[in-house]
DNA sequence: CGCACCTTGACAAAGTTTTGGTAACGTTGC
DNA sequence: GCAACGTTACCAAAACTTTGTCAAGGTGCG
């Protein structure tokens, strides 16, 4: 049989189970199923999910955003539209601070932002 | 004062006034500002928020993946290593059922589906 | 056969994003 | 000066995504 099962390709991307078919399902990985339909995990595909890991977790986006990305670079329809609307965009580039990207609002942790404030203030 | 101040924008894109300004923050928007601090809307502006709303609605996402976008547009070590990471993708093309990728899990509305589901039975 | 694994589908806890509201304070115009 | 609007900042409801878990049933192998 040629590939892990999803278990072991479990164990060794670090990935759960769950999130392996959901990452199927997101349509950012494809594999080869067994007679059975059982999900067949080959070197490819182990190596493609830990660089995704690193991916996600170093430039900061999920694989809500990655999926877009694939979904644009499939539909040539979308890409247009896209592009369309963005060309008309901002000319000053960056005008945005560099965190304000990471998730626009930082409203969302207001409390810990400000907590980690604290002990910022308290480590230096 | 050459534009249009946030209400009446609201009121003639479709959007709310709070909508507007999280628009702007996403980076997605570009406004000038009265003397006072007044976000200023323009006809260009206007017609790129009525334009937003069509692009939302027909390519069927939302404000974070036009963002993330344009977050791939304007920085080239993101657009590298997304593109390194997909180009080793999926050979067939659109092996996803088109639906699949309006929301990856249709899971959200099983109960909603069901019911779309008998009231169609009925309509049909 | 039996045990440990796989499949899909559903439900749901947890976490985020989206959107609205409200408070505190400045501006515009009559 | 007052009413109606603007600003930002914060809280919170609603919606959505992410992730776990469980059930019902099929597969692999000793």
């Amino acid at each position: 049989m040629d590939g892990l099962t999803i278990q072991e390709a479990a164990a060794t991307t670090g990935w759960s189970p769950r999130m392996l078919r959901y990452i199927e399902r997101a349509g950012l990985l494809e594999l080869g199923r067994s007679p059975a339909g059982y999900r067949l995990y080959g070197p490819e595909q182990l190596q493609r999910l830990r660089t995704l890991r690193q991916l996600l977790a170093r430039m900061n986006f999920g694989l809500a955003e990655l999926g877009f990305a694939l979904r644009l670079r499939r539909d040539p329809e979308l890409r247009a539209a896209v592009n369309r609307w963005l060309d008309a965009a901002p000319e000053r580039p960056a005008h945005v601070a560099p965190d304000d990207w990471l998730r626009w609002e930082q409203q969302k942790h207001q409390a810990l932002i400000a907590a980690a404030h604290t002990t910022e203030m308290e480590i230096a």
